[in-house]
DNA sequence: TGACTTATCGAACGAACGTTCGGTAGTTCA
DNA sequence: TGAACTACCGAACGTTCGTTCGATAAGTCA
C-alpha cells in the first residue's frame, strides 16, 4: 500500500505519467457508479450492516475488483459524505448569490436543503445517519465541512435577527431548523407528502413566523 | 431452543413451577443492568457495530452468561426500545391527566419528551437511531408503540387547531416537531446548552407561535 | 509487434462475529 | 441429605467479515 493521498488518488488513479482524459473519465464514471450503489446499500442496511459482498453483488463487480476504485469500505463512506456535503453547499452558494432579503435567504436555505434531500434520499440518509461513523482524518474532514454548512445557516439567522430587530439563541435556532429538515428522510413518502417546494414553504412559514414572534416577546410572563 | 415466547420469558425466566419473588427480583435487576450497559454500547458504536463481546467486557459477564438473560442480541435492542417508549408514554399520560388548555398540553408533550431525552440520552439515541433496525415481530411491535405515541401528539395538535380556529397539516406539524426534539441527541451538550425545561420553553415558543401565525394565514401571496 | 498499463477476477487469509454446548459451583427446598 | 434448579463459565462451532494475492484478458502506445 503506497502512501498515495486520497486526494491524488481520487483525481488520478495512479501518479503515473500518462493521465489521459479518456481513461480518467472512464475511471471516474465507474467510481461514481460504485459510490451510487454504495450509497444505496449503506442507506438500506446501515454502514456497519452493509458488506463489501453486498456491494459486489449490487455492482456486478467482483469483491477484489471493488478495491480498484477505493482503498477501503471506510473510504467509500467518506467519499459519499464529502461529495454530498460539497454539492449541497455549492448549490446553496449559487442560489444565494443573487442576493435577496434576509427572510428570503433563509427560505432559500430551506428550499435548497429539502430539494437536495428529496432528490438524493440515499446519500442524504447516509450523510445524516452515519454522522458519527467516520473517525480520524476522514471524520474530521467531513466534520469541518459540516461546520462550514452550520456556519452559513447561523450567519443567515444573525442577519435575520438584525434586520427584524429581534433576538433569539442562534444555536438553538440553527439546530431546531436542522432537526426539522434532517428528520424528513425518516418519514417522507412521495405518494403522500408534498414536494420539496411546497414543504419548504410550509416549514418555512412555521419556523420563520415562530422565530419572529418568539424573538419579539423575550419574556412572556408564564411561570 | 424451546418455543417460549419472549413475553413469558421476560416475566419469568423459565416456565417452571417455582416463580419465587426473591429470585425473580434478582433476575430482573441483573437483566436491567445488562440492558443499561447494552444501551450504552449500542449508543456508542451503533447496534451493528457493537458486539456481544463488547457487552461481555462492559458487564464483566462471560459471553455465554449473557445468554442467560436474553435469547439474542436482537432481543436486547427490542427490550431497550420497548421499555424506553413505554416509559415515555406512561410519564406523558400521567402529566396530561391533570388536564390543561390545548396549548399547555402541547408544551407538556414537548417538556416530557425533552426531559426524558436528556435524562436518558443513551436509550433515547438507541430508540431514534436504530429506528429501522428491528425486523419481524419485534420490529412491528415497537413500530406499533411508536404509532401510538405519534397518535397522541397528532390528537393534541388537532385540539389545538380547533381551539384556536386555525388550520395546518397535522402530519407535517407532528413530524416537524418530532424532528426538532429528536434531533437534540445529536448536539446537546450539558455544559453549553440549557436544561430540559428551558429548552422546552424556547422550542415551544418557536413552534407554537409558528403554528399559530402560519395556520392563520393560509395563503400569503408570495409565489 | 511487443512492452506497459488498466480493469478485473477467483481464491484465499486471518480475524471477528453471534450463538451453543457441556459443564460447575452455589442455592433452595422437600 | 440429596435432588432440582439457578447463575454462570471456558471453549468451541460455523459463518461472515474486510482485505489481499497472484493471475489474466483487454486496451494503449512506441
Amino acid at each position: 500500500m503506497p502512501p498515495t493521498s486520497v486526494e491524488t488518488r481520487t483525481a488520478a488513479p495512479l501518479p503515473g505519467r500518462k493521465p489521459r482524459a479518456l481513461n480518467d473519465n472512464r475511471y471516474d464514471r465507474r467510481l461514481a457508479e460504485v459510490l451510487s450503489h454504495a450509497a444505496h446499500i449503506f442507506c438500506a442496511k446501515g454502514y456497519e450492516g452493509a458488506s463489501m459482498r453486498d456491494l459486489s453483488r449490487a455492482t456486478g463487480m467482483s469483491l477484489a475488483g471493488l478495491y480498484h476504485y477505493c482503498e477501503s469500505k471506510e473510504e467509500l463512506l467518506y467519499l459519499i459524505q464529502k461529495h454530498t456535503f460539497r454539492t449541497i453547499i455549492e448549490s446553496l452558494r449559487e442560489r444565494l448569490e443573487s442576493s435577496h432579503g434576509p427572510e428570503e435567504r433563509i427560505r432559500i436555505f430551506i428550499e435548497n436543503h429539502l430539494a437536495y434531500s428529496l432528490a438524493n434520499k440515499d446519500a442524504m440518509k447516509v450523510l445524516v445517519h452515519e454522522d458519527e461513523t467516520l473517525k480520524n482524518e476522514h471524520g474530521s474532514e467531513v466534520r469541518a465541512i459540516k461546520r462550514e454548512y452550520y456556519r452559513i445557516c447561523f450567519d443567515l439567522l444573525e442577519d435575520f435577527q438584525r434586520a427584524k430587530g429581534i433576538q433569539f439563541s442562534g444555536r438553538l435556532a440553527v439546530l431546531s431548523l436542522f432537526g426539522m429538515i434532517n428528520w424528513i428522510y425518516t418519514w417522507h413518502n412521495p405518494r403522500v407528502d408534498a414536494g420539496a417546494a411546497a414543504m419548504a414553504r410550509q416549514m418555512g412559514d412555521i419556523y420563520l413566523h415562530g422565530l419572529l414572534k418568539a424573538g419579539k416577546a423575550p419574556r412572556k410572563g408564564a411561570r
